[in-house]
Formats: C-alpha cells, structure tokens, sequence
DNA sequence: AGTGCGGCCTGTCCGC
DNA sequence: TGCGGACAGGCCGCAC
C-alpha cells in the first residue's frame, strides 16, 4: 500500500530512466481504474519530452512542457521500469514506452489507483486543488495545523488523514506518527495544544523521513521499481504488531477500528 | 461546513 | 478441496 513515502520512493527511482525522454508509444490494455483513462491518451503523450518527474502528495506527476500526467498507485499499484518488451502480465495496465527503449508499466491488481491526463500543467489538476501542504514542507506548521485542530471535533488520527489537512498521511504513518508523538489516535483534534501540535508534526516528519530513507514499507504487495521491498517495516513500532510488546514500555499494543481503518496504538506511551 | 459511511476493486486468508 | 465472506484501505461522493 504505497503512501507517501513509497510514491517519493518510486518517484526518484524512475527520473533517471524518463527524464529527458520523449514518449515514443503508449499501450492502454485496461481503461477502468479509478476514474476512466482518458481517450486517446497514447495521441495525447505521444512525442511528449518528459522533463521533470514530479511527486504532490501520492501521485507521481510527469510533466512536460505543457501538460502532465499523473498516476496514482492506490493501493495496490506499482510502476516499473523495464528494458525490454516483456510480455505484459495480468493486470499490467498501461506501458509508456521512451525513445531509450525503456518502457514505464503500470500495474494494479485491485484497480484503484489513476492515471489522469492534465492539459495544462500551469495550474494544477482539479483532483489536486483542494490539497493541503506537504508533510515535509514548511508550510505545514505548527500554526496551520493548530488552527485546523482547534476547530475539529474528529479524532486526531481522522485529521492528519485528511487530504485537505496535511496530504500524504495515510493509515499506517499515522498510526507510526501518532505513538511517536505519544498522543493517542481517538483524541478529539479540539483538545491537542500548542505543545503537542508540534510534537505531532515533528513526528509525522520524522516518521516519513525514515520511512523516504528507508525506501519505503513493504507489508504485502509494495515493492520499488526494481522489484525490490522498502525496509521501513523493519521500523515500525505499533502497525501490525497487536498483542506484541511495546517497545519502549513493553505494553501490549492494542488496535481497533477508527472509520473502517485498522488503528493500532500502544495503552500506555499514548495517554492523552 | 463538518462528519460518517458506502462503494470501488482483487488477492489472500479463514472457517465451515 | 471448494466456497463464501471478511479484510486490506485511499479517496471520492453522498446523506445528514
């Protein structure tokens, strides 16, 4: 399940290969992901130079001149890059192949994942205006997100979830994040201080740091674009582990269902 | 406007 | 061994 880090992660690994690249050919075999493949995208990209590889919170955003193209990995996606036509396996979606002879393959099994065309890339796509500041940028502050919180009866793990809040968090890094910061996942936002807002955000950039360092988390399906599993499930202290010891405090760590997600935290290090 | 929930998907795992 | 059902969860879109 990609989140932000895994996308950073697949993002820097594919720029070397298609940066620089023009789009020679461009094989559509599955159009119904999230929202419908675009039509005629392969005469849309087709003689495109890609210049810059691009990352806005989990989509990877290829641009070129003009326009972009951006994909999203959902949950289950992953992108490669191959060096020669190998025959296209189930649920390898989309091939963009580059005047290197190297070809881009999309893939996602469970089809929840995008892959959206944007004319022009001057303004951002319509998918992303409603996006809030990256985790790891400064504009994602102590004074943004007090002033969110403040406001919000929701629990604190729903709000560093929402795109609008913070983009890039999803369900594992806030589980990780949240025991990092020793706050526990079912405070409401309203009643986080000053103190422990920056403590927060301290540790959802910690956490994603790490993670980006570690190449990502594989839990079942992540692997980069080589094929390869991130590490930073090596890393993780609450995710996963219910019933297992507590790092830091050898407590069982418990978990339970906040709005249909899988919330794991530790009783003790996450009081309040 | 904030909140909560259903739906989209398929592979995997579990119990019968 | 087969089969149904639960689960995984990002993110939208809807209802309240």
């Amino acid at each position: 399940m990609p989140e932000l880090p895994e996308v950073e992660t697949v993002c820097r690994g594919i720029a070397p290969f298609v940066e620089g690249q023009k789009i020679t050919r461009v094989i559509v075999r599955e159009s119904r992901l999230r929202w419908p493949v675009v039509d005629n995208l392969e005469n849309k990209l087709k003689n495109l130079k890609i210049l810059q590889v691009a990352r806005r919170g989990k989509y990877i955003i290829l641009n070129s001149q003009k326009s972009a193209l951006l994909i999203h990995l959902g949950m289950s996606g992953h992108v490669r890059i191959l060096s020669k036509q190998e025959s296209p396996k189930k649920h390898d979606h989309i091939d963009i192949c580059f005047d290197n002879k190297k070809l881009l393959r999309y893939h996602d099994p469970r089809r929840f994942g995008a892959v959206l065309w944007q004319e022009d890339n001057r303004q951002q796509h319509f998918r992303l205006a409603h996006y809030g500041p990256e985790p790891l940028s400064r504009d994602f502050s102590v004074s943004w997100l007090h002033a969110k919180a403040r406001k919000r009866q929701c629990a604190i793990k729903t709000l560093i979830m929402d795109n609008k809040i913070v983009v890039g968090v999803g369900n594992i890094y806030a589980s990780e994040a949240l025991f990092r910061a020793g706050i526990k996942p079912d405070s409401p936002a309203s009643t986080l201080n000053e103190i422990q807002i920056t403590r927060l955000i301290q540790s959802i950039q910690y956490t994603l740091k790490l993670a980006i360092k570690r190449g990502g988390t594989t839990l079942k399906d992540f692997l980069d674009m080589n094929g390869n599993p991130g590490y930073f499930s090596q890393s993780l202290n609450v995710y996963g582990r219910v019933n297992q010891p507590c790092y830091t405090c050898h407590s069982k760590i418990k978990h339970y269902k906040m709005q249909g997600r899988a919330t794991y935290y530790c009783p003790s290090c996450q009081k309040r």
